[in-house]
DNA sequence: GCACTTCGGCAACACTGTTGCCAAAGTGGT
DNA sequence: ACCACTTTGGCAACAGTGTTGCCGAAGTGC
């Protein structure tokens, strides 16, 4: 670590605390209590944030006695990132704000086994329909992609049944075409970034309707409960002296733990573990469907017996979806009480078919399983992949990249 | 961050890579390479550590081409760390040197029962007889005490069958009797720190046998395969080019992961993920007895039916070891596909009664269900644990804190 | 013997967060 | 209305970080 390094590492420390709190804001006084930094050091890292637009004044606190703070807050609309998802047989495509939230979207059919190319340039043409138009700066481009592939990289692996993949640099590819950063990873690790995401997101009220002018498709099923009240931003003047409830969520007790279950030809999961995608040795991790849940049970294609996924796959051939949730949720409980989980979300194929039927039966085991019967949350990804990929395209600049 | 801790953070980077390298060292060239600083940063900062002995020259690599570069290697005996297992019938301490490796040790039984007055009495005396000699200074004390507790603030929890423990302070307890910093974790936490810590301790040979005159027990069954030969420390001059295996270990690839399985009265692992214990949101992740294996087994103590824990105390109890084994291994198989994990240790009575039975147990499973057969590797923790909590001290020195 | 490469130290430097000081802007008691 | 007190936050000088430019030392290879 270096003296630039170091400056970013502050900065990027400032900004999360900053998307934390939400537009509410937080005053200088406080982001040194929780940076750890002196009052004078975080004077001078907001007033070169504020140079770049990054953050701006948002009013004044309460006094508690002496002069008022002045709250300080994100400014999310002086960049923004795109997050894509690149699935078998669609493409989906979000601009979002440094809030996370989606101002643009784009999305339509695809055929991956028309081979790399052919998506790139689907790619390219879905980033610029949400990222042409005149706007703010994007900070890169987040690429999910169905698994296994080479992360550091950015380099795709053996996606079963379709090989003029392997191999196949997606990353330096579409780097060379968009002129932007760009960052590769599977799709069920954006999956988790998603719904570690929406806790970020979740103290910004939705985003305002005028910034939806070029999208070209309707929203998705949303990732779970929203704010629900949309109260315009520099709104939130004279907050007593308990603000941050957002950035509590973020420092108080453990790091959050999020879990994205897939459920469609196969499964997997995503793992956001300690403020981050967990990814493993090998970049193996999130293997789940091949958990075995029933010793001795019907043989696996992978060999084993008993596996999750033959069992829950069975289930769903035989039409009896609740059983299939309930192996689901078995399965996720086990996991849940390993990691410590704090939030599980529901995606792919099979789930999409159903979505109330698995969201319920998910939610049935683990709240019985479960140490803390109000955890962990079960929610819908609904079309929250691309937003993850958006969110890993942002963390970055949040000091998680 | 700030600037003394920007200056800790890359004292503890070049220390971290000093000690993977083993006695052979490193040159400044190849620390100011992988810690991505410049060389005369690490000039100044090998200089620093040098002054206070933690560094020394270690003899010239063959040239390149120019000037040969001056070895530098890590001085293992110029601090210490003391390790206590605090266990429900024995207590055991060890004091390792900068290595990781043991210095002196010394054990004996405990009666948990006597209440916590009375084992910090033990403790006091059990780093007594371990540390109160003439020797280097100790940066600390790890303790390692069945679950569940508050690691951060250190305060003990609910053990099974003992009350009068609950919410006692014993690092607050035990600093103010020590004079040392104190760290209180979970014992399957230190475990799993033990398992990291053998790849670390790899690289060097064993402990010299002078260091052991103070002893008053003998070795445990040790961490597995051992380097075995013992070479002393500082021969290892004129190494080629390609030195520092151990630094690869470290930062090549992805992070290590190490799993410490306990098989007692109940089953619990320790996670050791991402060059870290993974402790979770609520401190509650490890929970691995409660994995359900067989979908409406036999119910467990829990509530639930089919836990991994009611299936294999029950083969104990009818004296079936290798279904046991067998049934662990299973459960194991799914945490190691989950986390893609490198090696797995397996400790705790039950173990201990049948080390054998379970290693190879455990290990045809992994075998038979991992991708790549050659992992996870599979040992027995033996004495592990106390060396383990001496790791955890030693951790902060090392930037792992 | 010479050109070349590589290592590593010295001094000056740019930049970081910190300290000491002070003005501004509130609250609360008299 | 006044004054003492608290809290915020900026200005200037400072200590200490890693960096740059330069140079000598110590090897290799022609």
């Amino acid at each position: 670590m270096n003296l630039p390094a170091l400056r970013g590492h502050n900065e990027a420390l400032v900004l999360e605390l900053l998307r934390g709190a939400g537009p509410a804001g937080l005053g200088r006084t406080e982001l040194a209590a929780r940076t750890g930094l002196t009052p004078q050091a975080v004077s001078k890292i907001t007033a070169r944030l504020g140079a770049d637009g990054l953050v701006a004044e948002a009013g004044r606190a309460a006094s508690t006695g002496g002069k008022p703070r002045t709250l300080l807050r994100l400014v999310p609309d002086v960049r923004h990132a795109v997050g894509v998802h690149l699935d078998r047989d669609a493409l989906r495509a979000v601009r979002v704000d440094l809030a996370g939230r989606v101002v643009a979207e784009s999305g339509g059919p695809l055929d991956f086994a028309a081979g790399p190319e052919a998506a790139v340039e689907a790619v390219v043409r879905a980033v610029g329909r949400v990222g042409a138009h005149a706007g703010p700066p994007l900070v890169g481009v987040g690429v999910a992609a169905p698994g296994p592939l080479d992360h550091r990289a950015g380099v795709m692996g053996r996606v079963t049944g379709f090989p003029s993949w392997k191999g196949f640099p997606l990353k330096g590819v579409l780097e060379g075409r968009l002129g932007l950063p760009v960052l590769l990873d599977k799709d069920t690790n954006a999956g988790a970034a998603a719904a570690a995401g929406a806790w970020l997101r979740s103290t910004w009220p939705e985003a305002g309707a005028g910034a939806d002018a070029y999208a070209d498709a309707g929203r998705g099923a949303g990732a779970g409960a929203g704010a629900g009240v949309g109260v315009g931003p520099g709104a939130g003047a004279d907050v007593g002296p308990g603000v941050g409830a957002g950035g509590d969520v973020l420092l108080g007790g453990g790091p959050r733990t999020c879990v994205y279950l897939h459920v469609g030809t196969g499964l997997g999961a995503g793992l956001w573990l300690g403020g981050g995608v967990y990814r493993g040795a090998r970049s193996a991790a999130g293997e789940f469907g091949h958990q075995v849940l029933l010793l001795d049970g019907p043989p696996c294609r992978c060999g084993a017996r008993g596996c999750v996924e033959v069992l829950c796959l069975e289930a769903v051939a035989r039409g009896d979806l609740p059983a299939a949730a309930r192996i689901v949720g078995e399965a996720a409980a086990n996991l849940v009480a390993l990691l410590d989980v704090d939030r599980v979300l529901l995606g792919g194929r099979v789930v999409a078919a159903a979505p109330d039927v698995f969201v319920a039966g998910v939610g049935a085991v683990l709240a019985a399983r479960a140490l803390d019967p109000a955890r962990p949350v079960v929610a819908l990804a609904g079309a929250g992949v691309a937003e993850g990929a958006a969110e890993m395209a942002l963390a970055p600049l949040f000091g998680r990249g």
